[in-house]
DNA sequence: TGCTGTTTACAAGTAATTTCGTACATTGCC
DNA sequence: GGCAATGTACGAAATTACTTGTAAACAGCA
């Protein structure tokens, strides 16, 4: 049978991936020196964290190397579902739309942003 | 000076602070035996973390008869931007586009739903 | 008054997350 | 070989979040 992860990943691991995100790979070295332009950490302190996120599966490596090289191991899309499902239900009481609205509401978007939105809108009501 | 609240609700203290939301005013009890519809927890442990928000400033409370009667001292919009900001900052890489695609391509929404985001759209459009 | 049920307060324990000190291995260079 | 730099592994401390046991206050009532 497949291995599901439920793994939800903290807030530090997912500092972590959005790095690995853009960079498609990477070592603790280099995640690091990513994360030290927004916070402070020691580095020892970002590569405990990836040996968890590794034991947790959220991750995968290459330790043929020295330096081990790091992948994600979850898509950005899923974990944004992931957490996008999460929030609707604790606090916009299940309402997707409701959470669509504010943050349209508090945000700036650009008018192609906007137009690319109405699209999916028109797209999402013909194939009802 | 005025004292701003920076307090970010943990998981638990959101599950209370909907009930509050909805009730606009409600005891430790009815808060309680709301959570316990959806988990289950002790009365004592509701009761200690409503304390904690109320110390933290997430919740005020009447305590001039022996049952306390709690209030939200936040309101449900402005926390909901401040997820929402969190989230769009960790998640979707600072846009907030992004968000609302995935959420209206992840979850269903009624038509009705979808007129009222193309309304908002619009207006946004217009105000530009 | 004395008993019961409800409530708050306090204190401590458990668990999850984050941080860091230290040890040891490997590589490159003199 | 010896030394410095860089890396991983391990373990434990620090922090934060969550849970629970117990005691004390109080109101209602037989």
């Amino acid at each position: 049978m497949t291995l599901i992860k439920n793994t939800k990943p903290t807030e530090s691991e997912l500092e972590i991936l959005q790095v690995l995100w853009n960079e498609k790979t990477a070592t603790v070295r280099t995640v690091h020196e990513e994360l030290l332009k927004t916070k402070d950490a020691g580095y020892t302190t970002t590569l405990k964290l990836m040996q968890i996120m590794f034991e947790k599966g959220l991750v995968t490596r290459d330790d043929s190397s020295k330096t081990h090289i790091y992948q994600p191991a979850v898509t950005r899309e899923k974990t944004q579902q992931q957490f996008l499902n999460k929030m609707i239900s604790t606090l916009f009481a299940g309402s997707s739309s409701d959470l669509v609205l504010q943050a349209l509401g508090g945000h700036d978007a650009s008018n192609e942003e906007l137009d690319k939105i109405q699209q999916l809108i028109n797209q999402l009501k013909k194939d009802k």
